[in-house]
DNA sequence: TCTTTTGGCGAGAACGTTCTCACATATCAG
DNA sequence: CTGATATGTGAGAACGTTCTCGCCAAAAGA
């Protein structure tokens, strides 16, 4: 009955009409099943009166549609409030239209504004995004990347945790999986990064204060123990000036490179002493590390923080010794946060921009999805020193 | 011929070995394969001489299966890399495991909180979760649940712009999708939600400062302009008295409510001159609102500010009016900001359970996903007034 | 007039799972 | 020995799309 109708719908234009009753009809009928569960292509299909194929074609925007049929479908979909079902879709064509992300922690302003970048330009090119923490714990990251795998993303950003052993990362590169690293470089993966310069952004921070004076230049850090040489072998490596491979260090320590590299260009020399290590990423274990030194009889008359929760704990410690720049000690951070720029004396800091290095990796990764082969990339974005008021002249 | 090797197998175990080895050589063959394309349950399955049906089972933990077949199968599965597909998974079941989250902007910490919470109790249970920035856009929120349900998201986390007009959110309801609210309520829409005690909240701190003495004070909030009555009716309704349906309204008409009641408990005259309206949920609006009321002849001695975003813009403007608390004006904030702790005399201010927020409406949802059926609820969780230094006794 | 092209349509096979059957076999009570 | 029950198993139908075919007109080229 229902063809037959198409059929003399066909020829005529006048029994659209009773075509538009009939569907109207059917409609009201559905839409009161459909409220709950809802309506399928084939739904869409049987109530214009056309097959699953063409109703398919004219939802999906894909092959040869008439005019007329395309008007039909839409107005059936319409009526029934089909909602194209992105499972089914995405099984068949293979592509999800969504990426996924394993971050640090949301909470922490640097990853809250990278995956704000990342999301910028995902939703502007109508991708979700599967945002996980791996809270730096590798096994979370292991995990968080094989949940994401089988939900089928199209493509993974990752700021991985370990630089030496991410057998999980090489293993999706193998199967093809798209894949960018922010902030830190997995030895001997090739995919492609986007990062701060980190070495040349801590020298210019080091440079600043020594050429404000300063000659006792505290550092503190996180250095967490994941590397292959201890800490003094590192120092003495990079006071040395041997060549160091600086790509697959940790962020911290790449920071610490920068200070010991300005130090060396200016012919100053490097106490150990001053490097506060905080040997985890917490603002506590930051917040710990700085008392002793400060407090010691030849202390620094300068401090650079190297990110974000190093600057927190550091001006939590400083707050309780009741230290403040720039009257009893110069101050450059790492990472502007937002508190900077509205503490009573500004604190300088260098800046690194995270939003648009979230863009950066999402377009990046979006190109590979999209097919593209060059061969990996690198991207290393410069950061800015901010000057505000924490640095005196000395 | 597999059949046959299998059928032996059945029978003795003795032949057991001959088709390890027969395995090993088909996965050996395979991997190189499913290198690139990644292998399904009927991979599997042959690989491990089953039918799909049984390879399904101990994959998929459903059903029975025989000690004997599972083994083979977990080891076929396991010499080809097989990954389940989460997609194929979903449309057959209709559960994706996969929460969505509607925020306001991920950058704000505020969001960035309520988020970690929901991803804690989120992959806590296996969920994965799909994340959006609304901007305080409508149209981006319509356009971000639209996505999130066309990717078949078992339950949907929204903090709703428009509390009056929400069809796309009544249309959720009605569809049967989970659903739960936070921070903001939408007029009618019965759904689970959880948010500060907003009025409870800012009377609380307004008491505080009256307390100490304060008389005049004044207040900055967004009070962006989509309410039922002007600001000035508004207030003009909350001095005399008159009940308002406060549950709908928007946090920051909540918090000005709240201050307008401690005044009124007091027997204090409110001055609307002291009403510092941003008018737009931006800290730029909000530092161009302070100055004029902060430079008039009869300025107030305290100030209160009724959000995160707020306090930063008060902050801006209090920096370059060279204005500092408790010296020149008492200060109490809105929502527990980690500079608030360690600025020099710290910031006294209400403190929200934004993790313990996100976690509970997580778990609300998820308890919704899991079929739960009783009437909506509403958790107003309790704010804390935490003392810093930034009051003064007048 | 006979091909070829082109637009337009529907049947039906994918995609990779789960799930319902029907059917075996083993165990046990009566 | 009979039937009931529990445990295994495989064939094949879902799920809701996309996509490859064929088929059929009508238009166009020869």
């Amino acid at each position: 009955m229902l063809l037959d109708l198409d059929e003399g719908h066909f020829r005529l234009p006048f029994p659209a009409n009773q075509i538009s009753l009939f569907c109207l009809v059917i409609c009201e009928k559905d839409e009161l099943l459909s409220s709950k569960s809802k309506a399928t292509i084939a739904d869409v299909a049987r109530v214009a009166g056309v097959s699953t194929a063409t109703a398919g074609r004219v939802l999906g925007g894909y092959g040869y549609t008439s005019e007329e049929k395309k008007a039909q479908v839409l107005k059936a979909a319409h009526d029934l409030g089909y909602r194209p079902n992105a499972l089914a879709r995405s099984l068949i064509t293979g592509k999800t239209r969504t990426l996924g992300v394993v971050a640090g922690d949301i909470q922490n302003p640097f990853y809250a504004s990278v995956i704000r970048g990342i999301s910028n330009v995902a939703d502007a090119n109508g991708f979700g995004l599967l945002i996980t923490n791996s809270d730096e714990i590798p096994a979370r990251e292991i995990h968080a990347v094989e949940l994401l795998a089988q939900k089928q993303v199209d493509g993974l950003i990752v700021t991985p945790i370990d630089t030496r052993k991410a057998r999980h990362l090489f293993n999706l590169k193998a199967m093809g999986m798209p894949l960018v690293l922010i902030d830190r470089a997995v030895g001997g993966l090739m995919v492609d990064r986007v990062a701060t310069d980190n070495v040349a952004a801590a020298e210019q921070a080091i440079r600043h204060l020594i050429g404000e004076g300063h000659r006792l230049i505290g550092i503190v850090a996180e250095l967490v123990d994941e590397n292959f040489m201890s800490l003094d072998d590192f120092v003495a490596h990079a006071i040395a000036g041997d060549p160091i491979e600086s790509e697959t260090l940790y962020p911290s320590w790449q920071r610490l490179l920068g200070y010991i590299r300005a130090h060396r260009i200016a012919g100053l020399t490097v106490h150990p002493r001053l490097i506060m290590r905080a040997g985890s990423y917490s603002a506590q274990a930051a917040e710990a590390a700085v008392p002793p030194v400060m407090t010691s009889p030849n202390r620094p008359t300068a401090l650079f923080t190297t990110d974000g929760t190093m600057s927190e704990g550091t001006m939590r410690a400083l707050t309780t010794l009741k230290l403040s720049a720039p009257e009893d000690l110069s101050l450059v951070c790492f990472d502007d946060l937002d508190w900077m720029s509205f503490l009573r004396p500004g604190i300088t800091t260098i800046s690194q921009p995270r939003l648009a290095m979230g863009e950066a990796a999402a377009r990046m990764l979006l190109e590979r999805v999209r097919g593209a082969d060059y061969p990996s990339r690198t991207v290393l974005m410069p950061a800015e020193l901010i000057e505000r008021g924490s640095v005196s002249r000395i």
